[in-house]
Order: C-alpha cells, then structure tokens, then sequence
DNA sequence: CTGTTAGCGCATTCAA
DNA sequence: TTGAATGCGCTAACAG
C-alpha cells in the first residue's frame, strides 16, 4: 500500500492541509515546514491518488484524442502515426496524459453498448477534461453531442459551427497550388482523385482544385472529377475511371492515392510524367521514395497535432476566454519529378 | 450538472445502495424495482463518475500503453499505428480505455521531472490498472520499476525475468527462414543488417541468422554483420558498409531497413535481385510496393497488439492465475522478387 | 501560516 | 431484498 497524505502529514508532524499545500505549490508554507514535508514524500515515495484528487477538482489532467474508426486508411498512411507524436509531445510538454480512443461506428442493438457506451463513459463518465477529434466526418454524431454536452474540444481539421475550435491546414490554397503548377506546366486537361467527399479535407481540396481551374477560365469537366477515398486502391480505382477521358495531368487528394494513380497509369501503359503527370498531397515519406518521385503538397501533421493540444489546454486553463479559437496552418508544394519539367 | 447516484435515488424512490447494485448488475434486486432504477437512469442520462468509483474500488478500467519515445523509427514505419489498432480494438472489446505513453527518455535536471514524472504519476498515481509496454529496449528501467511496483503488465516482445508476461513472435525462426531461403538458392555470402542490439527483437533475427548459417556451416563473417536502427536510413548506411565485402544477397532484420539496402545497391549500381538478393523482415504494406517486390518475413503484428492486451486483462481480473503467461506467434516467409528465382 | 471541517460520488459492509 | 453508515484520498473553505 502507498503511502497517503494522512500517513505523510503524520511523518512530518503537520496536518493534511499541509501537505496538500506543499504538494500543489501554495506559496503561504513556512519553507522549512515545506522543506520537512518534502522530506518526507521523497523518503516515502508519496504520489497523489488521481481518482481521489479529481474526485475533489473536478478535473483529470487527461484528454482524449477520438478518431473514428470508419477511416481505416490512418492505418496505411503516415498521417496517423506523425499527428500522435505531436499530441503526445505537447501533452508531455504540459504534463497531461492522454486518452486514445479509436472510436469504431458499428451499431449495435442497444444503444447502451458500442461507440455509444464509450463516449458516454469516457464522457460523461468524466475521465477527461477534453478532447481533440481528428479525422471525423463532417457528419459525425460526435461533434453535436460534444456540443451538447458541453465537453471542451478542439477539431483537427474544420467544422463550421460557431462555438467549434479547430487546427486546420488551408487545404483549399494547398490545392490550388497543386493546379496552379500543372497549368503552369501547360496542361488543360487536369483531372482530379478526390479524398471521400464527407469530409471537408476531401471538399476543401477539390473546391482548390475548382478554384485553379477557374481563375484560368478552364471549364470543370464533371467527367474529370473522381472520389476517392484518401489509400492506395482508391486511388488506383479512380485512376482507372479517369482513364478513357484522357487527362494529361492529375491531381490526387493524398499522396495514396497518388501511388494507387501511378500503379494505374504503369498498368495502362502510360508513362509518368511523359504521358500523364501526377501531384499527391500530404508528402508522406513515402512519397519521395515511389518511382517517379512524387510532387505534392507538403502539411505540418505534426504541428497540426501538438497545436491542438496545446489549444485545448490553453481552453482548458483559461475557461473565461471568449469566442471561438480556429487555427488555419499554410501548406508547401514540393517538385519533384511525377509532374515533369521544373518550373520555378 | 450531471445526476449523482443519490438524485437517481432520490427519483426512484430508493436507496442509493439500490440504485448501486442496479448499476453494478447484481443479483438480489426485485425486478421491478430494477426497471425503475434504469428508467429513471435512461431518462436522467446518468453515468457513474469514473474518479468516485475508482477511488472506492481501487480500478481504473484503463491500461496503458508504453513505448520508449527513443525509438522514433516507429514513427515512418507502420508497425505502431497496426498494433496500437490491434490494442486499441481489443480494449474497445473488452470496456477498457486506453492510455497512451509516449515516454521520452530525456533526462531532466531534477528526478522529480520528465519521463519519470510521468511514470510515477501514471502508476503510482493510479491512473492505470497495468500496462503494456511494447519496443522498448532490453535495458530499460521501465521494466525493473514495474516490477518493482507490482504492476500487471505485460510486454510486447520479450524479456527475460521470471515474473514478466509477454507476447511475441518467433523472431529466431521467422529470420532463420528468411535466410534458409537465401541458402537453397544457392546463395553462400549472406550478409544481415541487423536492428539495434540493445532490443531483444534484433538480437533473435540475428540469431535466427546464425543458426541458419550454422545448420549449413557456413562459417561466420563477421565483416557480413552490420547493425542498423530499423528504419530506412540506417538501412542504406548498413548496407553501404557492406558492399566492400560483396554480399550476394542480404538479410535485413525489417522492411524498412531492406528499403534502405535497395536504395543503397542502386545507388552503388548493383541490379536486385540479378546481383544482390534482399529480404526483409514485417512485410509492411510498402513491401509490395517497392521495386522490386520485396521477399519477407510478415509477422502477425495487430494480433500481437490485442493479444497483449487480452493477455493483461486476464491478469487484472483473475489475479490468482498463477505464473507467467508467454506467447509467441508464428511468422511466414512471403516470397516476391527482391530474393530472385521463385523456389518451392 | 496552519489546522479543522466538510464534502467530491460511489461501493460496500452490516443490519434489518 | 433493501437501507443506513462508513470510508476511499484528496482539496477547499473557514477559522484561528
């Protein structure tokens, strides 16, 4: 049995107070009662009981990082791994733990069980003092039942409701930065492989996309618009529905689906980037080691994660802030030989 | 403010004892009153507080996941985000929640600071019923301390004390297989790039190696040993210092080290599998992809994650099953291109 | 600056 | 089968 506060106030010949006080910093201690309880929970190895103390706060010092599930492609991709070391470092940094939930959408017949028993128990349940969703759908129950339930949270990625916080990247100038080159390089007909269009990294990428298109006066072609669904074999399988409207160019939503378009245009016979060039998006590792290199559009997973985080906690911190906190990171393209000629 | 038992009582028309056991599934409650208790539960939304009854029952319901931020290759390699899958489901399955630990071995000035603040908050401070701790490397103070504080835990991987639990996979065979398949085809100057020794995982595919040699006796060269760190980059060094002595085929002790080695041939103007034969060792979704193909060893690494995790909650809710528990998963040799001739 | 008191919300004796 | 009483370990007024 550890020792409590009671027995490490009793060693030390003050009350429980006090040894409270020097374990959470109170400055009105006597320094050397505070220097004799020290002593004394060094020697003892007293640690605070977590459940007893958030019993009494009210709060936990945990959040949670909820991704649903449903997009399995987290698994193949880099993206998940990279966005979990930054929520990880930041929540070191501020000495909160963190709670993974990888929330799974199957429904089951009662609704006191599954996904549902999970937020309800973590939630409600009070294990934690927030949470940051990354990856959801925009149509995802989570965030109207956050909502309602007045949970402090902060998104990766956007939403548009007016007491939402979130970390985004701009997607939409990323994109369009994407297009841009591929126009610069000469082409008209640019196709694009879009991530699944339920969620707004997917929308936001393409509305890039239309927006390239546009400033140059270049008409959409429907027939050059296929979705994805952000890994490889979507990609491939857009690719092939792409095909027979001989695009010259390419733009894919994730560099996946950039790998799965490559695989697809080899299959067809066609060369990249003499026949078709391709532009990924994301630069995973991955990505400058498929042949031919890809050119994409570069996104501080990482920073978007630890920026979450450190969001959440400053919400967490300092309640009395008002409004809404939206973060919006910039993208970088990266050329590299998938698009062909080097263009400034 | 969410319901309290009390409240809940209170509008039943019962005890708070009652409402407890009804919550709590036991037996010896009249029905009707049972289906009273819920209704008023259901309509109320209530959901017991996880700090309060944690701290009357001494459990959390939530495990941890550890693993030694040190190893940064888990990071561009899809190792973690499978197993942390194969965890995550598993407690999911189970109605366990779960922490993850990113422990970063940074030293701080003080002891009271860092990594091992963390720890002693987490275990000590009973955020945790136990662990499971995955790629840390055999001379990690984790494991002494968990011992040393009585903590259910159980190790992805292994190691060698009587009292820790683990799960496995034969790494000696899984890399003994991958090399006999160099030997029928009539390779005799393998060389291995092995993963850092200071983990037991890299230590057994290196033995698997020798013993292979061994059984054909080829005698050891030690000039055809070279250590890696498990990810590309080491590989392609690795492979680099093995040149000069003109391996005709290599064995590297996992996918992305192998990936790396590919690199480094191509770089030194060598044809796979023509004159140098690779095989790796995960089969990561990237080995397939790579050209060419590459031949390997997959191991069943999302089953390891949740069978650790069933393992460790056998643990924590039959406390009285006596001595350890230990098991090791079986690999498979997935033949491509990378090895040459296609044999069997 | 320090001790005393009173909960935080729940599970669990023990009686009834 | 049910209720009353007690305590899990800690923080936070409130006095002094």
């Amino acid at each position: 049995m550890p020792p409590t506060l009671e027995e490490v106030a009793k060693l030390a010949g003050v009350s429980r107070s006090t040894v409270s006080r020097v374990v959470n910093q109170h400055p009105h201690v006597r320094p050397e009662v505070r220097e004799r309880v020290w002593e004394v929970i060094r020697q003892t190895g007293y640690q605070p009981h977590a459940a007893a103390r958030s019993l009494a706060t009210r709060y936990t010092r945990v959040i949670g990082l909820i991704i649903p599930q449903a997009v399995t492609t987290l698994f193949t991709d880099p993206y998940f791994p990279v966005l979990m070391r930054g929520v990880a470092d930041a929540c070191n940094a501020h000495n909160y733990h963190l709670m993974l939930s990888l929330f799974s959408h199957r429904r089951v017949r009662d609704s006191y069980a599954g996904q549902d028993l999970l937020y309800r128990q973590l939630l409600r349940g009070r294990y934690l003092d927030g949470v940051v969703v990354s990856s959801a759908p925009l149509d995802d129950p989570i965030f109207p039942r956050l909502l309602e339930d007045n949970v402090p949270f902060v998104i990766v990625g956007r939403y548009p409701h007016e007491r939402a916080n979130y970390v985004d990247v701009d997607n939409v100038v990323g994109a369009r930065m994407a297009v841009e080159h591929l126009l610069r390089l000469g082409h008209e007909r640019i196709a694009t492989i879009t991530g699944p269009l339920n969620m707004f990294a997917a929308q936001d990428r393409l509305e890039g996309y239309r927006q390239a298109l546009a400033a140059r006066g270049i008409p959409l072609d429907e027939r050059l618009i296929a979705e994805g669904d952000f890994a490889e074999q979507g990609g491939r399988t857009a690719m092939q529905r792409l095909l027979p409207h001989q695009p010259t160019a390419v733009f894919a939503a994730s560099d996946m689906m950039a790998v799965g378009a490559l695989k697809a245009l080899r299959e067809a016979g066609l060369r990249v980037p003499e026949d078709v060039a391709v532009v990924g998006f994301d630069d995973v590792p991955l990505a400058s080691m498929v042949d031919p290199p890809l050119t994409t559009v570069r996104q501080p997973i990482e920073q978007l994660g630890s920026m979450a985080v450190e969001l959440l906690i400053s919400l967490l911190e300092n309640p009395n802030t008002g409004g809404v906190h939206r973060v919006v990171l910039p993208t970088e393209l990266v050329i590299r030989a998938s698009c062909g000629v080097r263009v400034q």
